[in-house]
DNA sequence: TTAATTATGTACCATTTGGTATATATTTTA
DNA sequence: TAAAATATATACCAAATGGTACATAATTAA
């Protein structure tokens, strides 16, 4: 099945989500390559062999994080009778989670601070992904438009960007207020806004 | 004046300063020493004598900006007939950034995403100077409220809060937008609140 | 059963890192 | 003018960094 040779010793996609998680955790500088491989169980022989270098692993762990992440949101507005308070409710459990959480922030928001003046290719694949999150926005708030689900009738497009605005500056104020009792009226604030 | 012993060979504003620019647009880490005392023109020499270690004076940079940049907005606001109007312009203006300023960001917000999991006193160096930035919102907007500027009844915390919390989204957010036209509407759209 | 192929473990390496030790230079004070 | 005090320049350093070379192990295909 897997052609000739010695055959892998490890989960790809475990030790690919624990690397995502540790950049998630220390930023890309941060991280060692020693780090990595304590993470991932694996000697440097392997390590080399099959991810070729710590920036090749790190752009694996992005597009690792963007499609599950994407995904994972997706079906949520997919599978919601009504999407936009879906939406409402992503930023509500934001506020609502464990101190690790909200230290830990948004994995993309943090690469694009950490690297925006220094790795232009590393940056865009994060920019991508809020990008992404941003047209599912998008989608959701032109149907609530045309089903008359919210009577706002402002620019679909300015509505999704404040609520990817909202994305990125939770990702920021959870760090200073890092509990839900500081952040959900401030949250609420905003989502009075979608109706 | 000042005591016996050689005199500093250099002003210690200016290298402040540039030590100061340079941590904004490399991040902690990502700043070497060889870097710090090239845009210092230090050698190694002056620069532990004076200031320690990176660490130290990574501290009296952030401390440095912290009063400049505070002072400055507090004295926009001082001075100004109508501080609430001040406060939106200072939104219309980041809108406005050329591109260097749009992926340098806000140096404490950057910090903060930098640091959270890996330096908690470096950290709150941050966090300090941008709930010094939300008091000046909050104090401004209980004047306006009280004068009648601006008729919105809502808890002047939560608008304060919503206030540094679009400050620290477009800090992400310009990254990904770099311009006028994608940021002033939803600037724009964040603003209407305010009234 | 042997050759080809791929994975792993280990020893090694050049570079960069933040930092120290110390000799020398320049100033003030006594 | 000598001594005390401070600043600067330079040589040096240990540790950590990301990465390479290569021998060996484990599998499949011929």
């Amino acid at each position: 099945m897997s052609g000739a040779g010695r055959p892998k010793n490890y989960d790809k996609d475990k030790v690919l989500y624990a690397a995502t998680n540790l950049f998630w955790e220390k930023g890309y500088e941060s991280t060692s390559l020693e780090d990595l491989m304590r993470v991932m169980d694996l000697g440097k022989g392997s390590f080399y062999n099959s991810f070729g270098s710590k920036r090749d692993l790190f752009i694996e762990c992005v597009r690792y994080y963007d499609s599950k992440a994407i995904d994972h949101i997706a079906d949520l507005l997919a599978n919601s009778e009504r999407p936009i308070e879906e939406i409402k409710n992503i930023f509500r459990r934001c506020a609502e989670s464990n101190k690790t959480a909200h230290f830990l922030g948004c994995f993309a928001g943090n690469i694009i601070t950490e690297l925006a003046t220094i790795d232009p290719e590393l940056t865009n694949l994060a920019k991508a992904h809020l990008k992404k999150l941003e047209a599912l926005f998008l989608y959701h708030i032109k149907n609530a438009q045309r089903t008359g689900d919210i009577q706002i009738s402002e620019n679909p497009v300015f509505l999704a960007r404040f609520l990817l605005n909202l994305w990125n500056g939770i990702n920021i104020t959870r760090r200073i207020y890092p509990n839900k009792k500081e952040l959900i009226n401030m949250i609420e604030l905003h989502l009075t806004i979608l109706k």
